[in-house]
DNA sequence: CTTGAAAGGTAGCCATGCTTATTATATGTG
DNA sequence: CACATATAATAAGCATGGCTACCTTTCAAG
C-alpha cells in the first residue's frame, strides 16, 4: 500500500521547514511570510511598487498589502508615495531590515542543511528538479483548466 | 547561483498540489483541510474523539475543533457525546461524507499523476524518500531544540 | 477632450492554524 | 474521601492568504 500520499508529504515537509526557520529566527520577530518578503524588498534597489512583490511571491496584491501593514508597523519597511504615479506606494527596507537581512540567509542555509542531512548531492539535485517538475506540471494543468472555462 | 531555495520550492509545490485539488474537487464544496479530515473520519469505524484526529493530522486540538465546526455545519460529520467519557465528543461521518469519500481518492490519484508526469518510477520513489527524510530530519532538530529549553 | 479599460491599492469577509488560557471531566495518590 | 494532575474540548486573539468588490489614477482610443 501507499505509505503517505504526495500531497501530505509536501504539506508536512513545507510546514517542517517553515516551523524550523521560525524557531531559529524567533529572536528577530519575523514570521516565514515576513522574511520571504524581506528578502525580496532588500534585493530591490530604490524600492518597488507592491504589485512587484505580489508577482515575485505569487500571492494576491491584497495579501501583500496586509503583510506590509504589519511589517511597516514593526519597522521593517517604509512605504512612500511615488511622485511619477500617484497610484503607487513604493516599498523600501529600513536600516534595521538591511542589517537583519545578512543573518537571514545564514539561518536559511543552516535550516536547508539540516533538512537535507543524509542526502547525497545527486539526491539533492534530483529532489529540487522533481519539485520544479511538479510546480511546472500543475501550473500547466491549472492554465488548461482556465481555458476550459472561457 | 542557486535557482530557487528548498523552502520556496516546497512551499510552491505544496500550494500547487493543494490548489489543483481544490480546483478539481470544487463541486463538492470541500477545502483541502476538510478533505484531509474527511478521509480520516471515514476510515474510523464507530467514530473517534477529536483528539485522535489532532494526532493523525498533526495539528492542534483547537484547529480540529473549529475545522469540525464548519464541517458539521455543512453536514459532513456529526458529533455525539460519549457515554463512557463525558469529556469526549465522538466524530462520525454522515452518509453524504461516505458517499463523497469514494470520489475523493480518485481525484487525489489524478492530481498526483498530473503532478508527477514525466518522472520515472525511480524518480518518484526518490522524491517520496527525500521528503520523508526532510520531515524526519527537522522533526529531530525541533525535538533537540525543545530539550535545550528545558 | 472624453470615455472607457487597465492597473495599483485597499476594505470586508472567510478558512486555516497557531499560542495561550479556561472549563469540565477522569484518574491516581495520599 | 480529598487533592493534584492529566486529558478533552473550547474560547480569544493573531497571522496568513484567498475571494469579491471598490476607489483612485493612468493611459489609450476615439
Amino acid at each position: 500500500m501507499e505509505t503517505r500520499s504526495l500531497g501530505l508529504l509536501l504539506h508536512d515537509a513545507s510546514r517542517a521547514v517553515r516551523k524550523r526557520f521560525e524557531t531559529r529566527s524567533a529572536s528577530f520577530g519575523l514570521t516565514s511570510a515576513q522574511w520571504r518578503m524581506l528578502v525580496h524588498v532588500c534585493k530591490t534597489e530604490g524600492g518597488a511598487p507592491q504589485s512587484h512583490f505580489a508577482e515575485l511571491l505569487e500571492i494576491e496584491p491584497i495579501s501583500v498589502s496586509r503583510l506590509l501593514d504589519r511589517m511597516e508597523a514593526m519597522g521593517w519597511v517604509v512605504r512612500q508615495s511615488d511622485p511619477n504615479d500617484r497610484r503607487v506606494r513604493r516599498v523600501l527596507p529600513t536600516a534595521k531590515a538591511l542589517e537583519v537581512h545578512k543573518y537571514i540567509k545564514t539561518i536559511a542555509d543552516d535550516v536547508y542543511a539540516e533538512a537535507l542531512a543524509g542526502l547525497t548531492a545527486e539526491q539533492r539535485g534530483a529532489l529540487l528538479d522533481a519539485l520544479g517538475s511538479i510546480i511546472a506540471n500543475l501550473a500547466r494543468a491549472e492554465c488548461v483548466g482556465q481555458k476550459e472555462l472561457s
